[in-house]
DNA sequence: ACCCAGGCGACGA
DNA sequence: TCGTCGCATGGG
């Protein structure tokens, strides 16, 4: 059975969700791409480049509901209209028509914290392969894939909670393993969470995230914006550290401002795939 | 072999 | 408060 989102466009699934933003997607070879999330093993699709079709792999866990879909896939962004703001600017007109069907996903938050954890002083292709390490290491069995391939949850906090640095050697971490414990503590003990999280303003929720061991400004601003849905939040990495000089010496145009974690994706992606 | 990666915490000034 | 530096690991 399957899911169809409707007029979903501006989507480019491939820079959706091999950019950077998650971790667990691959794409096939027809163009659908495979993915674990909350536990389902999904494979997305575009049909007529505006309708999502999500079709899950029957496994441990009921199907999602398809306002889960819509709300990962932030169906209710108005991504056209965005546009057309952001791009009475040239210079972010030229960022958003390198990569104009890239959407900011609304994630878990566990596995946010856990994988831009991961994520800080480490490339991508390494990122992924420490993440599915994680998720085959200390998830759970959820099922295999369309190539027979066991696919794994990603770990709960509790399990996580429960590791010691010692256990946690076989994911090749390097130094980050003490910030994931850390982070997988809080969750476990109650000290973070998702819900009361989304309560409290941005400022006062990054405020926690910078508590945990590991996590500094550009990891908790990614798991405002990708995992609690705070679209107005810019991280600074390396590369956008170099894009702002480059391009916006004065800083991100005004009218930016209040979805300027989305205008960051476009930027990232440009900085990634055009400045040398 | 070499440089660097969606940074951070410790440390010293 | 602000610069500097070491950090584990391995992709390119």
């Amino acid at each position: 059975m399957a899911i169809i989102i409707d007029n979903i466009a501006p989507l480019n699934l491939r820079d959706t969700l091999l950019c950077g933003q998650a971790f667990r997607w691959v794409e096939n070879s027809d163009g659908s791409f495979t993915g674990v999330v909350q536990g389902r093993i999904a494979t997305v699709s575009l049909l007529d480049g505006c309708r999502l079709m999500v079709s899950e792999i029957s496994g441990k866990y009921e199907p999602l509901e398809k306002s889960y879909w819509e709300n990962y896939f932030a169906a209710d962004i108005d991504y056209a209209a965005l546009q057309e703001v952001y791009s009475k600017n040239k210079t972010l007109a030229k960022c958003v028509s390198h990569a104009p069907g890239i959407r900011v996903l609304r994630q878990d938050f566990f596995e946010t914290l856990i994988t831009f954890i991961i994520s800080q002083n480490n490339n991508i292709p390494r990122i992924q392969g420490i993440v599915e390490r994680l998720a085959e290491n200390f998830g759970d069995k959820v099922g295999s894939d369309d190539f027979g391939v066991m696919r794994y949850s990603f770990p709960s906090a509790e399990r996580l909670a429960a590791l010691s640095l010692q256990d946690l050697s076989i994911l090749r971490a390097g130094y980050r393993d003490k910030a994931i414990l850390d982070g997988a503590r809080q969750v476990a003990e109650g000290v973070l969470v998702d819900g009361e999280l989304s309560r409290l303003s941005t400022l006062e929720a990054r405020a926690k995230l910078l508590k945990v061991h590991g996590v500094g400004p550009k990891v908790a601003d990614c798991v405002l914006l990708f995992g609690l849905g705070r679209f107005e939040v810019f991280p600074v990495d390396v590369w956008i550290r170099r894009a702002m000089a480059m391009l916006f010496p004065k800083g991100l145009p005004k009218n930016a401002n209040s979805t300027a974690g989305i205008a960051q994706q476009y930027i990232f992606h440009y900085a990634r795939n055009s400045i040398k």
